[in-house]
DNA sequence: CGCCAGATTGACT
DNA sequence: GTCAATCTGGCGG
């Protein structure tokens, strides 16, 4: 099928704050090169993480690597082990500040087939609802860390997508300690998203 | 070098 | 609804 990838999103796109850059993250297309196949999705579900200042994030009670990362260069992936899962995460924050998006969901468009493999599942709706599932979907590990995904040439990229005009918000998942303030964003009624 | 919390998932009562 | 497997990063000793 002859789906055609859009541009890839610049440096820039990801210099805001975090929620702000997670909304905008909504709809675009998560795309990973994977033994010369196209493995891709549409962002459905996503979630703002600061620096120091937030409770949930690494950066809260440390200085090592990933602390450095969410506070470095904006565009490049965070890739966090929790659980046994890999975690998929774009730097993202305003000049000085630190953060970063975790991408929580997508709709699958590319290379559904292969993504069932590497899942083990059929189901379409099971594949990627999940951080962790999506990381497994496409095959990421923590060697993709630190790799920009606003260059052409990476092996994971993310790209111009749909317009998204119905986002719904709700506190983070999963986390023991959220600011109070939502900072999880997904489409509505999409049923691609996460489950509670 | 050992300990342990955690941005999860899926199997089970 | 509950619960435990899983494994890395960060920190104390």
């Amino acid at each position: 099928m002859g789906m055609k990838l859009k541009a890839v999103l610049p440096q820039e796109f990801y210099l805001g704050d975090p929620a702000y850059v997670a909304k905008k993250l909504l709809g675009k297309v998560l795309c990973r090169v994977y033994q010369g196949k196209i493995l891709a999705g549409v962002i459905v579900e996503t979630e703002a993480y600061y620096g120091k200042i937030d409770p949930a994030s690494r950066a809260y009670r440390s200085n090592g690597d990933l602390t450095k990362t969410l506070y470095g260069d904006v565009g490049k992936a965070i890739v966090y082990g929790v659980h046994g899962k890999w975690l998929f995460n774009v730097v993202a924050h305003l000049p000085g500040e630190g953060g970063g998006v975790l991408i929580r969901a997508l709709e699958p468009i590319m290379g559904i087939g292969e993504m069932k493999k590497l899942r083990g599942v059929e189901n379409v709706f099971e594949l990627t609802n999940g951080p962790g599932k999506l990381s497994q979907a496409l095959a990421i590990n923590k060697s993709f860390h630190k790799i920009p995904v606003y260059l052409e040439s990476s092996p994971i990229t993310i790209r111009m997508g749909l317009e998204v005009n119905d986002i719904a918000e709700s506190f983070r998942i999963g986390v023991t300690k959220d600011l109070p303030t939502p900072l999880r964003f997904y489409v509505r009624g999409s049923r691609f998203v996460s489950k509670p």
